[in-house]
DNA sequence: AAGTATCTCAACCGCGCTCAT
DNA sequence: AATGAGCGCGGTTGAGATACT
């Protein structure tokens, strides 16, 4: 729709015609006075349509098409978490950017986490996202299938807990990247980075991924916790660029050896030098909702325990 | 190459606040 | 104090672009 002739009121797309009757306006009265346009006939747009228009694509110094930079969706997460939803105090934080801009950034990037981590009824070869998990070995404490993150309102953190605290010595439990959680053109891949299933397992106190041997994971969740990521090689190193929905975000292959170091935490708190570095603080207190609430709780539905290796 | 899924972004809508009358 | 116009904000929609199969 692009008119309703019934009011005189014109709806949709603007024409240059348009801007350049608007932006007139504005240069000789100042961003104000917005119903004047249309009552004085300059326009058949309502006030506020124009405003929109001005605050959104006309104002000047904005940075129209340009995709949000690393620094600037730190900035969102950080002060949407202080915040909330209030775009327009957010964008004042962001020079050149609308209360428009971040809204829709924002909510792009709820739909896209939405979307990686929800659970396909049937895994395909282009869904192999899902998370999948297998236990070498009964471990009568921990039913990943009963973690009862499905339940509303239920942090998902507690999925870390239950997780901490089921994993036995010796015990793996096998998960199948969550797909595009790292993004495969620009990033880790996951899927052939690692292994193809990115293993977990638990030696004693430590939390392995692969074979090797990574953190130190004692049973429960403690406050500080530090996670170190390795792999075999350079090669497999992977460049993390995303530090807050990419769970090994951040990380500038060029600058870590064959141990990669990142750490639970709340990234968006803390210096962007930092995530850049790719080395992480020794020590981050771990906000019990802090990583894994920015995901759906029921991503972690999808989680299943295979067969243990004497069932298959 | 075609069909489908997903993403991006401009624009609209409704609500609530402020302020002039 | 009541009312209505103007405005700002957050939520939502939909079209076009792009990516994927």
């Amino acid at each position: 729709m692009v008119g309703n002739r019934e009011e005189g009121i014109r709806k949709g797309p603007w024409k240059a015609e348009e801007d350049e009757v608007l932006i007139n306006h504005v240069n000789k009265y100042g961003p104000r006075d917005w119903s004047s346009i249309r009552s004085k006939g300059l326009l058949q747009r309502t006030g506020k349509s124009c405003r929109l228009r001005w605050v959104n694509k006309l104002r000047p110094n904005l940075k129209n098409g340009c995709k949000f930079s690393l620094e600037e969706e730190r900035v969102v997460i950080e002060l949407q978490a202080q915040f909330g939803n209030k775009w327009a105090r957010i964008a004042t934080y962001l020079p050149g950017r609308t209360d428009n801009d971040v809204k829709n950034f924002w909510s792009s990037r709820q739909k896209r986490q939405a979307r990686i981590l929800q659970t396909p009824p049937t895994p395909s070869k282009s869904q192999k996202k899902q998370v999948e998990v297998s236990r070498d070995h009964e471990a009568p404490s921990f039913e990943a299938r009963n973690i009862s993150l499905s339940s509303e309102g239920e942090s998902s953190s507690t999925f870390l807990q239950s997780l901490s605290s089921g994993i036995q010595n010796s015990e793996t439990i096998k998960m199948l990247p969550l797909p595009d959680l790292v993004n495969p053109s620009r990033m880790f891949n996951f899927d052939q980075d690692i292994t193809n299933h990115a293993e977990f397992s638990t030696t004693e106190n430590n939390l392995c991924i692969g074979s090797q041997q990574l953190i130190p994971f004692p049973p429960a969740l403690q406050a500080q916790r530090e996670l170190k990521f390795s792999s075999e090689g350079q090669d497999h190193l992977p460049i993390f660029t995303d530090p807050y929905i990419d769970m090994f975000s951040s990380m500038d292959s060029s600058k870590l050896g064959n141990v990669a170091e990142f750490s639970f935490g709340q990234p968006f708190l803390e210096p962007l030098e930092t995530i850049r570095t790719g080395v992480a603080r020794e020590k981050i207190d771990l906000e019990p909702d802090c990583f894994f609430d920015d995901f759906p709780i029921d991503v972690f539905d999808q989680i299943e325990l295979l067969p243990k290796s004497s069932q298959q």
